[in-house]
DNA sequence: GTGGTCTAGACCACC
DNA sequence: GTGGTCTAGACCACA
């Protein structure tokens, strides 16, 4: 797998099961690949991948059995998705209308080029 | 001045200058502040000065002149906008409404969380 | 049966089997239910069942018999309870002393958290 | 330095830091060894002191400036002595209750044996 | 100089 | 088989 200079590999991997698990590819309670396993599939040592596991286990998007191995939590797509449009309309948005503001777009303009995305 | 931990300092002030540039507090070919001056009134290493005037000048928004200082490009001010509007369309707008559709939010909610800011 | 991911699970097996030793809903020479049975009573691996009676054998709380099973052991409950009682004053209470100091309480303010409780 | 066994190294490491911040030889916003001298110091592995110096920064005991090093946070010491006062009473004690009363001793018994040890 | 990340490879307890 | 930890050593961005 090709990875982004700019961000830790670590981090790649977790925002990529993060997104399995907004999109639903990854279920609720579902196993996820064994830390050698993904290792072996992304082309990256096991470390980083532990190192994936253990961020997303504290964000409590994964939990582990022991000897088991990782699970999805089975709070992890609403709570993942709550945040997300949280984070969209108390900042994304917020900073979107300062931007605009500081380059001269009124809001007028910007919602007639989103509504030129939408057709 | 308070940084921003996630960001690296050089590109934080970077980013202060460029604000400053648009607003119009730093005129064309106004001398920017040495470095050493600059650094003490930041609390900041002098490389980190360094580092950011040198990120400034290769994006040519600041040029150089031996023994005298740093000064603010002529069409700085111009360009910057320019670009930073032609961001906003073609980047920022379309990856928000990316974001937008993977949440769930449809235009016209986002329309009026916009109109509700301008009040 | 839910266990805590912090402590080995064929040690919290064998601490429930011999609080059960204590209270005596296990008595003297009552056979243990065999490794299966348990295994499948508490959803666990046989093998993690046989490595708690392992344990259990070796501090020598239960013992066995060949081809029938796991017994308590005689002394067990009167040994178990002897050795708790001698751990409780000679390290439970030292150790909650120097906790206490360290935090600042008192003996008095401890007396009067633990009447407390009584009521 | 010696180590147990029982216990990751890594976090023996952050709770004699948390220790030295209790007792005050480490006083807030005072800066750590760097992990390499730490590293040198109890002979361990850099990424050793690398792994608990981010388990104490996520638990905002100790902070870091890029390029400079940690430090102690402001809060830690006031922090954690109340986290631990409230462990101690919530925890701690109820749980001494409760083994009390599982090997017979009465309230009146412990505070004996708890007054002697003032003397 | 600082910490952050990554690889390689080892050993361990646990299931 | 599983994850957890540790060592050794390298490279990087940043101050």
């Amino acid at each position: 797998m090709q990875f982004n200079q700019d961000k830790a590999i670590f981090l790649q991997i977790a925002d990529r099961l993060v997104e399995q698990v907004v999109q639903g590819s990854l279920q609720a309670n579902q196993r996820l690949p064994s830390v050698r396993e993904l290792a072996v599939q992304l082309e990256v040592n096991p470390n980083t991948i532990v190192k994936s596991y253990a961020y997303l286990e504290e964000n409590q998007v994964i939990y582990k059995q022991r000897g088991k191995g990782f699970y999805v939590a089975e709070l992890a797509k609403k709570d993942l998705i709550e945040k997300k449009r949280h984070e969209f309309t108390e900042q994304t948005l917020p900073q979107l209308y300062a931007e605009m503001q500081r380059l001269g777009f009124s809001v007028d303009e910007v919602i007639k080029l989103l509504s030129k995305m939408q057709k």
